[in-house]
RNA sequence: GGGCCGUUAACUCAGUUGGUAGAGUAUCGGCCUUUUAAGCCGAGAGUCGCAGGUUCGAGUCCUGCACGGCCCA
């Protein structure tokens, strides 16, 4: 059936070719957009429609059309919005009105004329003329119900974007956000940079990474889990406010949160502390919210989130007491936390120390009740190889997460810049690779090298842009703030 | 990796106890020059995800596989 619906619009096509009609020519000039037509006239009377006397020019996708014998309606929508357009064989003179009758719904086309309302006041072009822009072969998917279908609005983004209009305004505010956050930086003097997707040792997060080959230099690279390491590489060279927004790659499973490429927001500021850029985090994401949405006041899957600051700030171990409901006992007993994370179902290796299996109940226990934005301070040190330690306990680093809607949204510590300490850490690391934990920070000798040359005092964070889109826009998965999310291919 | 659920016309969905596969939209033909989920009349359209099995007979029951979703690890 579906061959045959192509092969009418294909006669359709070769019925337009015989009556002189090019199915894909590239001369025509709109001379406005929908959305500026109803940005300018959205409120203008018919009186003063007529008066205008102005032809104006617009180009897009027929998405809807009423005929009646000599006369249509139809909806078409470009990039900015949806506009009615009324065809009469009276104005169009009989041959062109021919034309007309051989167009589809899902034709790109442009058509010229004057704005009047109809009966029922809907702003609409009255055609003198227009032509066949892009000649659509397929159909589209249904008027009413859209494209619901999950996996082919996956596997077909740009069905999804023509025909649900939820999708393609999210994916507007997610380019909105981009910007937002581009230019909250740019305006601090934080400076815009990009460094390599393809390392040698992939650092500056625990977790699995890609590997690919470089024939050329006859080695194995690593897509990036993180920009880390390069970006203070930059601190060290003296650019002392630096940002990224990029992709990230982890070779991981794919769920509701997990995306295997997915977009970073990192920057660093040096002479400031994690403590400063909490503050700094607690003005960009409610201004953005402001800015994008219109309120700090958000719903997320039916939970009102209110992003008004100052937020709530919890210690790590006292949150596992408070909101993990974890006992004193147990939390101070490393051997009876070991247990406990095990019991609920962690996998801990032998020699995994304390603070891994701390790690674990906090994520949970604690992650999913943190609906309001908040932040969590105090990650134990071995979780936390890059962080710098506490002054008061050795065991904590200056490092805090934040949390909103029960996602991790963003990580942010006083950065390592001891060379000594941060060697300790990498060997700590080794250690924990030597007994299986793929995950764990490869040692990274040049990275020391540039911090013996010296780091200065920094904090640095990075948030996870795909899931700040879904907070913002109330998507309920990751794929849908991302464009073509990974699937497997078809057969 | 495990569990549960889904896959029927191009799209959105029904399909009873195992007994000739349905509707709406879209499409095609007819009427129709202010409709807007236009309307009225008529028509065509299916590898019921794939492969096996049980049965006189399978969209429906069983097994395996594929793809997707959710939950768990």
């Amino acid at each position: 059936m579906e061959e045959k619906l192509i092969q009418q619009r294909k006669e359709k096509a070769k019925k337009l070719l015989e009556k002189g009609v090019k199915l894909y020519p590239n001369d025509f000039k709109p001379t406005h957009r929908v959305g500026e037509i109803w940005a300018q006239y959205g409120e203008t009377s018919e009186e003063e429609l007529l008066a205008l006397k102005k032809t104006f020019c617009l180009a897009g996708r027929i998405v809807a059309l009423r005929r009646f014998g000599r006369a249509a309606f139809i909806h078409f929508q470009d990039a900015t919005g949806k506009l009615q357009a009324y065809f009469k064989q009276d104005v169009l003179g009989k041959e062109k009105y021919e034309i007309f009758k051989l167009l589809d719904i899902g034709d790109i086309i442009g058509l010229c004329g004057h704005l009047f309302r109809t009966k029922t006041g809907e702003l609409t072009l009255l055609v003198e003329d227009f032509r066949l822009l892009t000649k659509s072969l397929r159909p589209l998917p249904e008027k009413y119900h859209g494209l619901k279908d999950i996996e082919l609005r996956y596997r077909q983004r740009y069905l999804d974007l023509i025909v649900n209009p939820i999708s393609k305004k999210r994916f507007l505010k997610r380019t909105k956000i981009i910007q937002f956050v581009r230019q909250f930086l740019t305006d601090r003097e934080f400076l815009e940079v990009e460094t390599p997707m393809m390392q040698v040792i992939p650092g500056g997060a625990l977790a699995k990474p890609f590997e690919t080959y470089h024939n050329a230099l006859g080695i194995t690279l690593y897509l990036r889990i993180a920009p880390e390491l390069y970006l203070k590489r930059l601190l060290v060279g003296g650019f002392d406010r630096v940002f990224e927004i990029n992709r990230n790659f982890r070779n991981e499973g794919i769920d509701i949160d997990h995306n295997p490429e997915f977009t970073m927001l990192e920057f660093y500021q040096a002479y400031a502390t994690y403590e400063d850029l909490m503050a700094l985090t607690e003005e960009l994401i409610p201004q953005l919210a402001d800015k994008v949405l219109g309120t700090k006041k958000i719903t997320y899957q039916g939970e009102e989130i209110d992003l008004t600051p100052p937020w709530r700030r919890v210690d790590f171990r006292g949150s596992l007491k408070e909101i993990g409901q974890v006992s004193e006992e147990i939390l101070k007993d490393p051997e009876a936390t070991i247990a406990y994370a095990k019991k609920l179902g962690a996998k801990l290796r032998p020699g995994e120390g304390v603070g891994k299996a701390l790690a674990k109940l906090f994520e949970k226990l604690v992650e999913p009740k943190l609906i309001q934005p908040t932040f969590v301070v105090g990650y134990p040190v071995e979780v936390s190889p890059l962080a710098r330690r506490n002054d008061e306990n050795p065991e904590i680093t200056d490092r805090f997460e934040l949390f909103i809607a029960g996602k991790e949204v963003a990580n942010g510590f006083s950065e390592l810049n001891d060379p000594e300490d941060q060697r300790q850490r990498f060997l700590q690391q080794m250690e924990m690779r030597k007994i299986g934990d793929e995950e764990a920070h490869p040692i990274d000798e040049d990275y020391i090298v540039a911090l013996e040359y010296g780091m200065p005092p920094t904090a640095g964070e990075g948030i996870g842009i795909d899931r700040l889109v879904m907070i913002l826009t109330d998507a309920p998965s990751i794929r849908d703030v991302i464009l073509f999310p990974h699937l497997r291919p078809e057969k």
